[in-house]
DNA sequence: GGCCTTGATTTGAACGATCAAATCGGTACA
DNA sequence: TGTACCGATTTGATCGTTCAAATCAAGGCC
């Protein structure tokens, strides 16, 4: 009998279904090495008796955590949360069907260093790590590397083009298709609002605002660069105002780019959309409850492949050929809207 | 010798030093019963082999998963976000420090439903549940206390007076301290942009606002309600702004309806700050991002006190005799400003 | 010198699961 | 009738750790 108040083992439920623990076991794991007579017997113990196994004795068992650990920055640049904690959810939730779940565990410095990995690897806490946005000179894809530790990446990992684990967004895409959009629509002019040329996801950006008015053939507005933050945004949008003309539109690196643009365009008495389109770029709340027109990232399907990844890796299957591109997808809003066709 | 690219285990350690695996164990957890030249020798061998105990086995062992649940509603009112991924980011952080770690885990459903923690609470994976945001007919205390499962609170739980696991901040104290801030700097009148009563976080932030007019002899200005929503909140503002002298300021019940209008104030032409001023409530991102005058949840000590709950709990120790009260802290934004002292 | 106490260390057992190998019962075949 | 075989089931061992009990060595005391 199962003492009450106490876990239910597998131990119980082969006392209840008179047959071993192994019997038990099979039913769960090997369903046709059991003949289908006692399947069901065993099966109705489990039922009745609630059983579910122990994760802690399977991580014991199997040597495997069932845990992805994943690092969030909360002193880094707080813009990061943006992206990050939405991509955490769709992380946890989509573990849940891969039979792992995400441990999220900080660094205390703003720069990414080894520390807090280790210390959940040396416990074997987790299995494997996924890291994100990495950059030149990011010591983490080498160290995991080379201490042989399974990890995946969202965003792609520069410094080492070897490396396929990797899901990223197709950030020229992105903005190739907000400049289509904006063609489409009627705008004159389109512009780009960036970031400082340097950061990799940047300049792929940048590229893919060039490439699309290049090839819809309608003419590259005014350009300027700042840092990620609303300030800065919006000192650059000034900037940027002077040479705007009406019913230009303007592409942004960022959401975040993009809101100080349609702030300074309020407080100029340009209207968002009507006079001059506004177009972010990673489908953030921030966007949605101003209503801007912005690429969204599929978070879901990114932490779908990131999770399949590690599932190959942790299998010991070999590395896919290349990286995953996935394709954004165009959000629109109240920032931009169809122009009078008349040119 | 320690077979290389296999973990090193407490044997491995055992044999380097000479000694049994449980003196090795001792030197770990009860330093005290060994001597003090065989310690020296253990933890010399512990260091060379960089030996950490399984998390595995350590669980199974204790009956300690050394994880703790949190529910992420992704598909919730996204305004959560907000709060919960800085919540879940301070949590993180500090669980380190109590020997723990964080497993957020989603319901797909919309309203919060018992299925995924009696999933996680089935197979062990975590020790307890840290639950927030719970409302009048919420089933999850209920239900986490009948099953006997260990849970705290981030805000109070006001169907069940009894349990006291619960830490929250004292809203009426946030919005009384914005009304004695405005009081303060010379504003004429507060008024409040809240949500529609019936809520209880609500309710209890409005009524410090009442009361800190009362108290600092401040009058009551204007007062409208909205949902937790930027349009809404845009809405409301609008109404509120005829209504609304110069000189006058605005206590609102969180960010969002902060943000809604100073929005609103920008586009009548009046300036936030200088000319109406606005406290927000929560110190999200987005009030800092747009400079807003605003009361900071204490996240960090929130999670702090509630992980010593859960200690307590999983220790067996009593709970204590009342739930904790935290004080927020006004941030001084741009929303707000000195007035001129002539009145 | 023999016996008891104390402190340090070791051995045995257990946590709950699953793999591998052993056992069991029945059927087919010579 | 005996044996080889096959599927179903059970037993033994293991993952790495820690509690409880056993062992061991040294010192104190009569």
């Amino acid at each position: 009998m199962p003492r009450s108040s106490d876990r239910v083992t597998i131990h119980d439920v082969a006392q209840r279904a008179a047959v071993s623990r192994q019997t038990v076991s099979n039913v769960l794991t090997h369903p046709t090495r059991v003949r289908p007579e006692t399947l069901e017997r065993v099966q109705a113990a489990i039922a009745e008796l609630g059983y579910q196994p122990s994760s802690s004795a399977q991580s014991l068992r199997s040597q495997r955590a069932g845990a992805v650990g994943v690092e969030i920055n909360t002193l880094g640049p707080r813009s990061h949360n943006e992206t990050m904690a939405p991509f955490l959810g769709s992380l946890a939730m989509r573990a849940a069907e891969h039979g792992s779940h995400m441990v999220p565990f900080g660094s205390p410095g703003d720069r990414p260093m080894v520390d807090g990995y280790q210390a959940m690897w040396a416990r074997r806490l987790v299995d494997a790590f996924i890291i994100a946005d990495t950059h030149h000179g990011d010591p983490r894809p080498a160290w995991l590397e080379e201490n042989g530790i399974p990890f995946a990446s969202f965003g792609r990992v520069w410094d080492d083009p070897t490396f396929t684990g990797w899901v990223d967004v197709d950030g020229a895409a992105g903005t190739g298709a907000a400049v289509a959009h904006c063609a489409d629509l009627g705008y004159r002019a389109v512009g780009y609002l960036g970031w400082p040329s340097g950061s990799v996801v940047g300049d792929d950006r940048r590229a893919g605002w060039a490439a699309g008015c290049a090839r819809t053939g309608v003419a590259p507005g005014p350009e300027e660069s700042c840092d990620q933050d609303l300030d800065d945004a919006r000192a650059a949008a000034r900037r940027l105002l002077a040479d705007l003309g009406p019913s230009d539109a303007v592409v942004c690196a960022s959401d975040i780019l993009a809101l100080g643009l349609h702030h300074e365009l309020l407080a100029a008495g340009r209207e968002p959309g009507s006079e001059v389109g506004v177009v972010g770029f990673d489908g953030s709340d921030t966007a949605l409850m101003h209503h801007l027109t912005t690429v969204e990232q599929p978070l879901d399907q990114i932490a779908d492949r990131i999770l399949d990844l590690l599932d190959d890796a942790l299998a010991g299957r070999p590395r896919p050929p290349a990286g995953s591109l996935l394709q954004p997808v165009l959000l629109r809003g109240d920032s931009t809207s169809a122009r009078s066709r008349s040119r």
